[in-house]
DNA sequence: CTTCCGCGTGGGGGATTCCCTTAGCGAGAA
DNA sequence: TTCTCGCTAAGGGAATCCCCCACGCGGAAG
């Protein structure tokens, strides 16, 4: 195995990115792409058919992101490792990316030479990850909590609930909620005190500041 | 000159992109590659130092992105042309960039050959856009003067009113900015008042409107 | 088959906030 | 000086908010 080349596969929509990519991975010896997706489930289905050792995956590619089309190699079984290289910073995707399964991050800003390294890597069933990034895993569980709980908080909300959670952090006033709904000015305050007693939400700007964060708003 | 080699410039903060570029344009016999810079400043020194015919140019490339950068290279009055090469949509910079100056634009997502006939475009002194985004030039302008005119109304506001816009957007109520902003509720209502004269803001959910076109929230 | 609970729906009433008008004061411009 | 601009503030009626309570319905638990 360690004399066979490594074969790679290539998921981008970005052509020019594909392009570097294969020239970055062709000046080297050992590498070999052995094929290109455009987009997530193009990516998976290439990967169950060539099973190659490493898949290189962007996380912005269409639709199905490279998050849900890392988890679907992981749930079909496809002993491929997936490197993810990204232009998103390690702080928002890191930890993520590697709970769904993913072998290595690498930011595209990353050089050449790196790139290789993390291709190594992840074929010898190793885990790679930037030196820098180490304090986001020591960190990074810290701070995705809150969240959680936070979108968690929101799930167990009722269908009313939520619109008029989402309605009044837009800062629409009860009556005019009613009329969007077509119910009473008084049920909508019904929900909103359900809402603070679920929530524990009291004044509007919690209201806009728990929406903000869970991207409710510029919708 | 048409017999001479197009001399470009690379400006792209991601290394395996300017890798995917040099590939696509060292295949062409009729360009050169004679720089590459990975921000905005070293993108504009070097166009300075160089004079290439294109710089081809990435959007987000640091603090100083490339909207910025192409208007330096322009009041500066280099006579490169800038092809702007980015992963954002038409949609959203395809105006605001060819009033930057910019003498193309092409989403990152575009073939090889599309690249190749966009550098020869510009390099010829054209400018070059898609097909597709023809539409947009067209319905473009009609979308993004009410923009420029919220953002020339938001800029007559006096400091205080921004205050109180901001927060009213984020859901305070008038006494709660009067502790933040250690004055009276009675005087935050009056900026309320001067805002909805100066802005026509009325009701609560159209300050959250605009705060959000203007990119107030989030902070 | 009851009983119970979750969910959507509404009301009453006191406290609070909002909207509109009017106005004083200090600084810089005309 | 006089005028304008920006920051400050109050009064009062209308609208809204907050909290407690109530009803009907459908499914789940008993």
């Amino acid at each position: 195995m360690s004399d066979d080349l490594i074969r790679v596969i290539l998921a981008d929509d970005h052509a020019v990115v594909r392009a570097g990519l294969k020239a970055v991975l062709g000046a080297a010896k050992d590498m070999l792409v052995v094929g290109e997706a455009s987009n997530g489930p193009e990516a998976v289905a290439l990967a169950e058919r060539l099973t190659p050792d490493v898949v290189i995956m962007d996380l912005s590619i269409g639709e199905v992101d490279g998050g849900q089309a890392t988890k679907m190699l992981i749930e079909k079984g496809i002993p491929s490792r997936v490197l993810i290289l990204t232009m998103h910073p390690e702080e928002d995707y890191l930890v993520p990316m590697l709970e769904a399964g993913a072998s290595g991050f690498l930011p595209k800003t990353a050089a050449d030479r790196e790139l290789l390294e993390a291709v190594r890597t992840v074929a010898r069933g190793d885990v790679y990850v930037r030196a820098e990034a180490a304090r986001i895993l020591a960190k990074g569980y810290q701070r995705k909590d809150p969240m959680h709980e936070d979108r968690a908080r929101y799930e167990r909300l009722t269908e009313r609930e939520r619109d008029v959670l989402r309605l009044t952090s837009q800062g629409y006033s009860a009556p005019e909620i009613g009329e969007r709904l077509f119910i009473s000015p008084k049920t909508v305050d019904t929900y909103k005190q359900r809402i603070q007693d679920k929530l524990g939400l009291s004044h509007r700007h919690e209201y806009v500041q728990f929406a903000l964060r869970l991207g409710l708003l510029h919708a």
